[in-house]
DNA sequence: AGTGAGCATTAACCTGTGATAGGTTGACGG
DNA sequence: CCGTCAACCTATCACAGGTTAATGCTCACT
């Protein structure tokens, strides 16, 4: 029940990319795959390995890794409902470390399922499309990011996605977020120094923008924060076409703060 | 008969993506397409604009840039032989604005084309999967760029990868580029002041690294330049499977300070 | 209750880069 | 020939953020 639940954010997800039917949604249905858990900075993908399998991710976070850079630098997450590292299904040498940010739990599923659902259903080929294009414009993103805002934004910005992020999937409904990652991980996501994290944090938490205490955060001012960051939620887009929807909390569901 | 010979990088191009024949080659004479020019800082796509045709760069350089930055943070660079928006196929809406860096010729071929030769040709439609993917593993290092190395470092690298990509389309073979871009469009690329570039760039050539007088860069100590940045070409790849080869001089073509 | 590991916090100091402002060169037009 | 303009170069000063290191907190395990 709780593993049926946690692969109801993969529909979540194709659902906000793209016109799926029930029908399309019974084809997720005989998925085949293989639960696994891993702990606090445990690795899930090797750089160099070769892949067969997509990492779907069910709860807590993944981050990619650059192998090269001494501080391990993060180059992008993932929250749940994701799938991890969808471009192997077309160019299986890994490139980079798959890392979980604190204990997450992964659905291994074999690139046949996906390049069958695609044959089989126009409408998921779509989806999974957009799902890289979607990563893609989260890249660029991050590059905007790092390249034009100063430390506290930079923070606030990531901040901001991740809530969007989690939201589109059903999760951080309420603005609280489970947060099993260090200051170090948001430092290391940011290309600031831990230190340098620490202070930022603690700027946000003086102008009560959030509180973050013990394993999760509570975004106190979702408005102030995005005026401080400057988040445009656009690109993370949600259903071609459209402009993202502003994240209103919906009727609270009981799955609040899990991630 | 010089567009016939621009034409050609997208062969190059996409040659160097997947195993395309000559039977697949064929399939891009019918391409239809309407040659455009453009001045330096010249905007090709605008921000929110609708696209029905893909760009084509047949010579010279474009830039995306964040609409919402002040100086114009440039996002990503495109050479000759590259599609510069080939997401548009699936998502026309255009986030950023394309800009011209120096004079450009670009040639503007409809979606339908693309679509087409992707339904009737397997190889073809991987080769476009792959730009993308290619595109994406680029931004992906941007991000690493900006995050992971200083000024020096990080002028180096954007050089080292834009030399690689010259040559897998035949073009900076002696390691001589032209460069219509200023200094200011460098720094917008890598997030440092114009000022800071300029210093950067003198210390690279007092390093005797390369020479840049008018418009053409000159790389004199290529492994030297490769080892300053730590530049690895592996994300460019090229040929899905093998590693990328080192970018040796071939013989040398008449075209060779062209961009 | 005691110990140790990991993480958060604080402080003192240092450096890379930004900001500003001025000077130089070269291309172009009248 | 001179004025204009854009790009390039140089110098100086201030500050965001890096580095290092010491201290404290909290939790897990014995």
């Amino acid at each position: 029940m709780q593993a049926g639940f946690a692969f109801s954010r993969l529909a979540d997800r194709l659902t906000s990319l793209a016109e799926i039917t029930a029908d399309d949604l019974d084809l997720l249905a005989d998925m085949p795959s293989s639960i696994a858990h891993f702990g606090a900075h445990q690795a899930v993908l090797r750089h160099g390995d070769e892949a067969t399998r997509c990492c779907l991710l069910l709860q807590g976070y993944l981050s990619w890794q650059n192998p090269e850079s001494p501080d391990g630098q993060i180059t992008s997450i993932c929250v749940p409902g994701d799938i991890a590292d969808p471009h192997t299904l077309y160019r299986p040498r890994i490139d980079g470390n798959l890392v979980a940010l604190g204990p997450a739990i992964v659905a291994l599923v074999p690139h046949r399922f996906f390049h069958e659902l695609a044959a089989r259903s126009p409408v998921m080929s779509r989806a999974l499309l957009l799902m890289l294009l979607t990563d893609h414009a989260i890249q660029r993103n991050w590059t905007i990011n790092l390249g034009s805002r100063d430390a506290l934004t930079r923070v606030a910005h990531l901040l901001c996605e991740i809530t969007v992020r989690l939201q589109t999937v059903g999760l951080a409904r309420d603005f609280r977020l489970s947060s099993p990652f260090t200051q170090s991980d948001l430092a290391a996501a940011c290309s600031i120094s831990p230190v340098h994290a620490n202070r930022t944090i603690q700027e946000l938490r003086r102008c009560n923008l959030l509180q973050w205490r013990g394993k999760t955060i509570a975004i106190t001012d979702w408005r102030g924060l995005v005026r401080l960051a400057g988040f445009n939620p656009a690109y993370l887009s949600i259903r071609s076409g459209e402009d993202a929807r502003p994240p209103l909390p919906r009727p609270a569901a009981a799955d609040v703060a899990v991630a």
